[in-house]
DNA sequence: CTATAACTTGAAGTCGACTCCAAGTCAAGA
DNA sequence: TCTTGACTTGGAGTCGACTTCAAGTTATAG
């Protein structure tokens, strides 16, 4: 039986990239539980919290608002999703919400293409708000690496 | 020779989701330029500034602050890019932006189908915070999709 | 002639996500 | 003993991006 390693909330800070500040401020509006404490009062993480705490990190890249990051923390540290179904429900719409993020970096990296490319003419992004997706090619990213239905994927 | 047609701000609105408010939040800042009026001050839009509309609302979901967008929008309004070498560079450095948004993403996909397909343990997705390169699958989406030496993408 | 709708303006308010501050505690070193 | 450093707390301040507000103009319909 190994001790656990735990961390110092600057330790935390550096393996994770978010600053201590930040780790407070999301222990404060309750987005991290409560973290435990050492007899003089200072913070103990352990590589669960750090785990925890790069999910968010990560989310944050896909533009989740932290508030909304709630229900898939305690996925992730609960073990089994399939306990909570509407969880899953959670978790295939935001993913369908990444892949149609996906679809709009691509659009912009169609659009920094076409302009490095040739001095070529516009034909700019766009995707619900105007309704020609006829001809808005069916993104080569959601194509290859999307099963498009929401299963597995065969990496 | 057709005379072009214009738009009001509202009709604007509602080609680009973006709404009237913002759009003349947007030209307050000077992100969008001054926009022509009408004799009693309306104002006139056409199609090449729905076209810059949309274009920002497309950086915008790539994360962009609003303050970077500024070059981009000239490249898109002015022809060529070529003359102004300076705009190559910031088009390929967000480019790779973009690039490494889509392996985020794509850690996020993965994080989320691994929850999806069984209960399994975690494997949390991180990138240039912690440095376990070699664990690291390269991103599918960067392989295919992406030439990797910046230029031509084979579409 | 009046009221409704579609706009205009400048300024103020909101909201999410930090970021900074002041004051205090505690442990270890010179 | 004093200082330094790493932390604690609550609260205030900042910043980007809107969003709302109040007051005014103009065009059309009843």
């Amino acid at each position: 039986m190994m001790e656990e390693r735990t961390f110092s909330i600057k330790q935390t800070a550096t393996q994770t990239g978010i600053t201590e500040d930040t780790i407070r401020y999301y222990e404060k509006i309750a987005l991290l539980p409560r973290a435990e404490r050492k007899d003089n009062g200072h913070r103990i993480y352990r590589q669960e919290d750090i785990d925890t705490i790069q999910l968010i990190s990560c989310l944050k890249k896909t533009g989740m608002p932290l508030d909304e990051m709630r229900p898939f923390l305690s996925v992730s540290t609960d073990a089994d999703p399939a306990e909570y179904p509407e969880l899953v429900g959670l978790l295939k719409s935001h993913r369908e919400n990444i892949v149609s993020q996906i679809a709009s970096l691509q659009q912009v990296v169609d659009f920094i293409d076409m302009k490095l490319e040739k001095g070529k003419y516009r034909r700019d992004c766009s995707d619900e708000t105007r309704d020609d997706a006829s001809d808005h090619k069916v993104s080569t990213v959601q194509m290859n690496y999307f099963p498009l239905s929401t299963g597995k994927s065969g990496v």
